[in-house]
RNA sequence: GCCGGGGUGAUGAAACUGGUAAACAUGCGAGAUUUAGGAUCUCGUGCCGAAAGGUUUGCGGGUUCGACUCCCGCCCCCGGCACCA
């Protein structure tokens, strides 16, 4: 008896793969090359997540079988280590930041080592590293250079408990930060952004170029959120002012009333009529103090006050009463809108709040205009223009655009296409990231660090807590602080600001195929070898985070010659979370953690793998399942006893080889496809089936190799030690099935009557494809005939090879 | 509200371009082995029924010889966006 011992055999193998790098992607190699990319991670105090491994386990079967079809393979890994989190854990723990990073690392990197992935360790990053965040700082001074860093004085998120700004991107739909959950709050602070909108259009257009998975496509087009309209200007009563408002809905300006101001908007002040000023401008500042949360946290009920202006509607001479309220939004479009209560909801509730003109300018199919006073009469839908003038009778659509035309030639106003996007606020007032390379210089202003000082290295602080004052912890460190200018040479103060964790994760991919150099980020030949990333694997969650801000950098350093391809990633897929057995997210709070290492040592790596792929399909959310993973377990011991008992000198009986050789193709094709619960399904069905049988040497060894992907230990061990091969199973060819060993010799038809299944029939696969011969054999079949008995069969409908179908 | 994705056994789930619904695994039941437990192995397992048979993919309708799959209406769950003009 030899039984399968994970715990004796992995350790081994691992260090064998190892010291014979049987993994190392090689530069130019003149095999076809492939990139597979995994997000790097974050190594966070808790160590590595069955997250983690789910997403890796799968890429390293996908990366190992690529390598087996002869491909030259990179699939890399590092360690995006500056940041939030990396900040607060150390500050727990009461200790610097690059210690604990460095701790982390190393028990990561062990990890992975545990579970055997395939990793080419030579090409290993990590950001916090001076060498590697040169190069992000060299990104920055490029941005700068073109115009496309700035500083701005805007209005910004603040997350209190963070102590720090953060991106739009970083704040979810309730206003809670992505990171630690706390609600934020918007603040005025000067701040480096980027001006990513100047990419909007083409991030949007360049989806065509890649392969991304619905879900994300569409979610990146949502973030972007493009909205083609009209900015039409109206010339305010009585004064030389004009107010300007944005609309996508043209069409029904023959029904617009009046018009609401953003409580900010700089006209507020400048047309309010004396009689209405000390009302509304207590509105504006009472607006102004409130926080987004209480705002929203009135629901629909409208509020506003009254200028005592009119802006004049040149189409129907309409005197419309100009208003500030809190619902327009100085953020969007131009701060301005006009109202149009018969066809906008707001715009109606604002409308019966206040009791202003209401028009009807469209109806819908049932013409019917009587009750226009019920919101359930708002008509925002499709439909026809009345009451419009030259509109009068076409649809909405059409009657838009002869509005836009309209309105252009007269010259009230001008087609605008605006954006959800916003630019990316890219200062942090925290201690552990990126400084931003730029000097602050009395006389000349901000000016950018030269290149040839890169890296601006982070200085070693003890205490590095955020202050909360809007002021980087690094302002005090005066001795770093003081600097001469670059540009006059006088005194001047460093940026105390740093760089969001993002920002070294926006180029990562590229350090790996270069990462010692030190003249450039990567080598161009090099970038031009192996980019673009083939297949690019994450989570959901950075869709509108570090994917397009990677894509947003890449596209720049296209544009200024750093990269060959103006998207960086050709095809991209998601995975779905693993969550605790209790079907919550995975939380020390909820004590539902399933630690990767404690599953090693109990069952080993590979059965940890085979289950992360086997438990359900990829892209789903699936709860931990310890009997699960026991099937697994039992499947790879099961294994282990076939190899020992059930290989022959003798050849593989028929069945289990046609078995075999559709397993050899299932396998090869569920990988490709990234079906890898249905991969690992195919494999414990062929077992099932030669349990009861026994395989030839030659045949087990295929079984071997296209084990070798998803239980790579087991799969050697088998290979060299079992069945006597040469190192290394991982490096043999991928088993090509024989497509006439797949072709069955009978074939099973169904039978049916009137749609009903009454029957099968065993027909030989060259007969079962003529009609007559299966009539026969079917009609004679018993169970079927007794359903023909004295009926007329009005139809047979046949299907070569499959089903035949008498209707009665 | 808008935009996506879903809803199939006790559970995770399979099902190619419409062609035997429930592969594979878990769980459960029975048995074998074992001093016992565990492990392992064999058989069974959608539901109703002793059986023959009937019946089943969120609900209601439709197309079709035939629908998890296509069409119409509705309900529910998950994700994203949102006083966005």
């Amino acid at each position: 008896m030899n039984p399968y011992e994970p715990q004796k055999i992995e350790k081994k193998w691992q260090e064998k793969w190892e010291k014979e790098k049987i993994y190392r992607a090689i530069d130019f190699d003149p095999k076809p090359k492939f990139y597979t990319l995994i997000e790097f991670p974050y190594p966070s105090g808790a160590g590595l997540h069955v997250g983690h491994a789910r997403s890796w386990s799968a890429m390293d079967a996908f990366s190992r079988k690529k390598r087996m079809e002869g491909f030259n393979v990179l699939y890399p890994i590092g360690w995006d280590a500056f940041g939030l989190p990396a900040e607060n854990y150390a500050l727990k723990m009461g200790r610097h930041p690059s210690q604990t990073v460095s701790e982390n690392i190393a028990r990561f990197k062990k990890q992975c080592q545990d579970l055997g992935f395939s990793f080419d360790w030579e090409r290993e990053i990590n950001t916090t590293d001076p060498k590697y965040y040169q190069w992000t700082q060299w990104i920055f001074l490029r941005l700068l250079e073109k115009g496309l860093a700035y500083r701005a004085k805007t209005p910004v998120n603040w997350c209190p408990f963070c102590k720090t700004t953060l991106a739009d991107e970083e704040v979810l739909a309730d206003g809670l930060h992505e990171r630690c959950g706390q609600p934020t709050e918007k603040r005025q602070q000067e701040q480096w952004l980027l001006k990513i909108t100047q990419y909007a259009q083409r991030l949007l257009d360049d989806l065509r170029l890649v392969d991304y998975s619905s879900k994300i496509a569409i979610q990146q087009v949502n973030w972007i959120g493009k909205k083609e309209g009209i900015n039409i200007v109206y010339e305010i009563e009585k004064t030389e002012e004009k107010v300007t408002v944005f609309t996508t809905r043209p069409d029904t300006n023959f029904g617009a009333t009046f018009v609401v101001l953003a409580p900010e908007h700089p006209l507020v002040e400048k047309i309010v009529i004396e009689e209405y000023k000390e009302k509304t401008l207590n509105y504006v500042a009472a607006a102004k103090a409130k926080t987004e949360e209480e705002r929203i946290s009135q629901g629909r009920k409208k509020t506003g006050v009254f200028t005592g202006c009119y802006a004049l509607n040149p189409l129907t001479n309409l005197r419309m009463p100009i208003w500030v309220s809190d619902f327009a939004l100085m953020s969007f479009g131009t701060g301005a809108v006009v109202g149009v209560p018969g066809h906008d909801l707001r715009d109606f509730e604002f409308a019966k709040e206040f009791d202003l003109k209401i028009i009807r300018v469209v109806v819908g199919p049932d013409g019917d205009t009587s009750d226009i006073f019920k919101p359930e009469q708002v008509q925002e839908q499709e439909g026809k223009m009345v009451n419009s003038d030259f509109l009068n009778g076409l649809d909405i659509k059409a009657a838009t655009k002869r509005m836009m035309d309209y309105i252009e030639q007269k010259g009230w106003g001008k087609r605008q296409t605006i954006f959800h996007l916003r630019d990316w606020i890219f200062s942090r007032q925290h201690y552990w990231g990126e400084p931003i390379p730029v000097v602050h210089c009395p006389k000349c202003g901000a000016v950018p660090v030269s290149e040839k000082d890169l890296p601006v290295e982070l200085p070693y602080v003890e205490k590095y807590e955020p202050s909360g004052t809007g002021e980087s912890p690094l302002a005090k460190m005066t001795d770093w602080v003081n600097t001469k200018c670059p540009r006059c040479g006088g005194l001047a103060k460093r940026e105390t600001d740093t760089m969001p964790n993002w920002a070294g994760s926006n180029w990562y991919f590229l350090r790996y195929l270069d990462n010692q150099n030190d003249k450039s980020l990567a080598d161009s030949q090099k970038i031009k070898y192996w980019m673009p990333v083939d297949l690019y694997q994450g989570g959901f969650e950075h869709t509108t985070l570090h994917l397009l801000y990677s894509r947003f950098i890449h596209k720049f350093l296209y544009d200024i010659g750093a990269v060959n391809t103006p998207e960086p990633y050709a095809k991209r897929r998601s995975h779905g979370i693993v969550l605790g057995p209790d079907n919550r997210k995975m939380s020390k709070s909820f004590g539902n953690v399933v630690n990767p290492d404690e599953i090693v040592l109990k069952y080993g790596a590979d059965t940890l793998r085979l289950y992360e792929m086997f438990m359900g399909p990829f892209d789903q959310a699936i709860a931990w399942s310890e009997q699960s993973l026991q099937g697994c377990s039992r499947f790879l011991g099961r294994v282990w006893q076939l190899f020992q008992n059930n290989v022959k000198a003798e050849e593989t009986p028929a069945d289990l080889l046609r078995k075999l050789h559709l397993t050899i193709r299932k396998v090869g094709q569920d990988l490709e496809d990234l079906k890898f619960n249905t991969m690992v399904a195919s494999l414990m069905e062929f077992i099932n089936d030669w349990s009861d049988s026994y395989l030839s040497r030659e045949d087990a060894q295929l079984f071997a190799q296209i084990l070798a992907p998803s239980a790579p230990h087991i799969a050697e061990e088998i290979w060299c030690e079992t069945l006597g091969n040469q190192f290394s199973v991982h490096q043999q060819p991928w088993p090509t099935y024989n497509p006439q060993l797949i072709v069955e010799k009978m074939l099973t038809v169904i039978v049916q009557v009137t749609g009903r299944v009454r029957g099968q029939v065993q027909i030989e696969n060259g007969r079962s494809v003529i009609q007559s011969e299966v009539e026969a054999v079917a009609k004679k079949e018993p169970r079927v005939a007794q359903y023909l008995t004295g009926k007329e069969i009005r139809r047979t409908i046949f299907v070569p090879g499959k089903l035949i179908n008498f209707v009665v």
